[in-house]
DNA sequence: TTGTAAGCGTTATCAA
DNA sequence: TTGATAACGCTTACAA
C-alpha cells in the first residue's frame, strides 16, 4: 500500500522498476486516487478560498483570472464565494471555508468595520489571509490595495488644471475603503488647491451604474451650478453619462467627468471617459505570491505587508473636448 | 463523540438538554467541525466544480453569479476552474475535481470535438454533469443551451428585411459549439432568402475584441463590397465597430453591425448596436437545477435533458440609422 | 526498497 | 438517548 502510494505521488524510494508496475495498474483500473483523504492525513488542501463581494462586478473577474493562473500553476483549487456586500454572508463563507480546511483566503472585505469579525475568525485559526482591494478598520495583515487616495487626487487636480473649480464628488458607501480613500483625495485636492469645499457636492450614489445614473438624475433636477464630475468609479461615471445624455437639456453647461478603475466600456463612448487606472491582474499577482509566502514548511513569518499599487491617470475627451448636452 | 456529533449537525435523537450543552461548550472551545474528516466519512463534499473558459469573459460572470446564488443556497461550496480554451488545461482540472471528489461539475466545454474525452471522465466515474454554453459531439448529457441557431437566423433575418443582401459573417472558431451553429443559422437564412453565399465572405474571427478588430481591419483593406455584417458574438462586434471607425474611410457605404450575446458594453456607443440578447442569469439557474435533481439519495434516473433557451433580437442603431463613416 | 501499524476527524452501525 | 467500534482512504513513522 505505502509503495503504491508513493509511487503514485512521485516519491522518493521506490524502485523504478515497481513504480513502472504501479502505474501501468493504476491506469489499467483507471485508479484516482482520494484527495479528500489525501487531505485529512496531511492535514492540507491544496485549496485557497476567494471571498469577494462579487465576482461579475467591475475589476473582480480580471483579479480572479490572475489568482487563478497563479495558483493554479501551483497545484491549488480555489473555493470562490461572493459575500454581496453582506458582512453576514461574508462570515458564513468565511466559516464554511475554515471548516473546509483551506491552507489561505483571499478576501475582498464588504465593509470597512463590520467585516473586522470575520477576519479575526480566519487570524485565529492560524490560516494565513491576504486583504485585496479594501482594508479593514484596526486590521493588520497581508493586503494588496490600489493608491485610492492618490488616485482621486491626480483625478481632482487633473479637473482643477483644466480650469474646473464647481467639482462635484459622486461616492460610494463610506462603508467600503476605496470610498473612503477616494473621496479623502478629493477633499485634499480641493483643500491644497484652497477651493471651498461645498458638502452638498459630495453626494452618495453607490458603486453602480443605476446609483450613478440614480445620483446625477437628481443632481440636475435641482439645477446645481457644478461644472466637473469626480466619480467614485467607472460605473458610477458610466451612469452619470447616461444621465447627462438623457437629462442634458438641465447641464448648466458641458460638464467634464472622470471616473476611477478603467474599465474597458468608458473607453468607447461617444466621448470616452477620463478615468484613474489601476492595474488589476497586478493585484491578483501579488496577493497570490504573498499568500503563497505564508503557507507551507518555509512559511515567511515576517510581519504583514501592505502592497500599494500605483494608479495612472488616463486623459480622454471627457475632461478636455468635454461632454455637451 | 457520537452524541456531540449529532448535536452540531441538528440530528434527531439527541436530548434538548444535552444538545444545547454541547452546543454551548463548542462555542466556548471555539470548536469549528472538520469537513474534511465528515466529506471523508459520508463520501460526501457538499461541493460543485465549475469549469469555464474563462471566467472574466462576456458571460460567464453574469452565468457564475447565478449558480452560486443557487449552490450558496443549498449550502454547498464551488470549485471553479478555468480551461483557457485548452482541452488539455481542461482535462487536467476534471482529473483534479473527480480527484476531490465533489459532487457534480458544471462544464462549459472548450472545444466541440477534443473535450468529448474531459467529459467521458467524468460520466465514467458517475460524478452527474452539465454542460452549459456549449454542447459536446456525440456526447447526451443535461444540458443548458442558447438557441444559437435561431438566434443567428433571426439576427440574418433583421439585415435581410432591413435591405441588406451583402452580409459578411466574422465567425468564431469551428472547434465551438456556438460558433458552429451561428454559422449554421446565418447560412440558412441567407439560403432561405435565395441569397447566394460567397464562402469569402465568412471570416474567421475569433471571439474577442481584439479578433473582430483585425478580421474587420483585413476586410476593409480588400476594398470589399458588403453592406452589413453579423458578427458571433458581441465583443466581436465591437472590435468590428472599433475597425470601422478607425479605417472607416475605406468602409464602401454606411455598414448595418449586428452581435451576438447582449453584452452591456455596446449599447453606450455612439452608434449603439443591435444584437441578439440571451438570458444569462437563467442559464445558470436552470444548470443549477438539473445538477442538484442528479445529485443526493433522491437523485433523478431519468434520460438526459437539454434546454435550449431563447433569444431576443434587440434592434439598435447599428442595424437602423447604421454606422457612417 | 518494501511493508506494518497507527492515526487523521468524522460518521454508520449496532449495542446498551 | 447515549455510546462503543469500525470504517472512510490516505500518509507518517518506523521496522524489516
Amino acid at each position: 500500500m505505502m509503495t503504491v502510494s508513493r509511487a503514485l505521488r512521485g516519491a522518493y524510494g521506490v524502485n523504478p522498476k515497481t513504480r513502472e508496475r504501479v502505474l501501468r495498474t493504476a491506469k489499467e483500473m483507471g485508479y484516482i486516487p482520494n484527495q479528500v483523504a489525501s487531505n485529512l492525513a496531511q492535514n492540507k488542501t491544496n485549496t485557497i478560498g476567494v471571498i469577494v463581494p462579487d465576482i461579475g462586478l467591475s475589476f473582480f473577474p480580471n483579479v480572479f483570472h490572475q489568482l487563478e493562473s497563479e495558483f493554479s500553476a501551483q497545484g491549488y483549487n480555489l473555493f470562490i464565494c461572493c459575500s454581496y456586500d453582506q458582512p453576514e454572508k461574508e462570515r458564513k463563507e468565511v466559516m464554511a471555508l475554515i471548516s473546509r480546511r483551506v491552507d489561505g483566503i483571499v478576501l475582498a472585505p464588504a465593509s470597512w468595520k463590520e467585516s473586522y469579525g470575520a477576519a479575526r475568525l480566519i487570524l485565529d485559526q492560524d490560516c494565513p489571509l491576504v486583504l485585496i482591494d479594501r482594508r479593514i478598520k484596526g486590521l493588520d495583515v497581508d493586503t494588496v490595495i490600489v493608491d485610492d487616495y492618490g488616485g482621486a487626487v491626480s483625478a481632482v487636480n487633473h479637473l482643477i488644471e483644466q480650469g474646473f473649480r464647481r467639482i462635484v464628488h459622486l461616492s460610494g458607501g463610506q462603508n467600503i475603503w476605496t470610498s473612503r480613500e477616494r473621496l479623502r483625495g478629493y477633499r485634499a485636492a480641493l483643500r491644497d488647491a484652497k477651493i471651498n469645499i461645498k458638502e452638498a457636492w459630495i453626494i452618495l450614489a453607490g458603486l453602480t451604474v443605476e446609483s450613478g445614473e440614480e445620483a446625477m438624475t437628481r443632481l440636475l433636477e435641482q439645477n446645481a451650478n457644478f461644472d466637473a464630475i469626480f466619480c467614485v468609479n467607472d460605473p458610477v461615471a458610466l451612469g452619470a453619462y447616461r444621465a447627462l445624455q438623457r437629462h442634458g437639456g438641465k447641464a448648466p453647461k458641458p460638464i467634464a467627468l472622470i471616473g476611477f478603475a478603467g474599465i474597458q466600456e468608458t473607453e468607447m463612448l461617444e466621448t470616452p471617459l477620463s478615468t484613474v487606472q489601476q492595474d488589476d491582474a497586478r493585484i491578483g499577482r501579488e496577493a497570490a505570491q504573498l499568500l503563497l509566502n505564508r503557507i507551507g514548511p518555509n512559511a515567511n513569518e515576517s510581519k504583514p505587508v501592505c502592497l500599494k499599487i500605483p494608479t495612472q491617470l488616463i486623459i480622454r475627451a471627457s475632461t478636455t473636448a468635454l461632454i455637451k448636452s
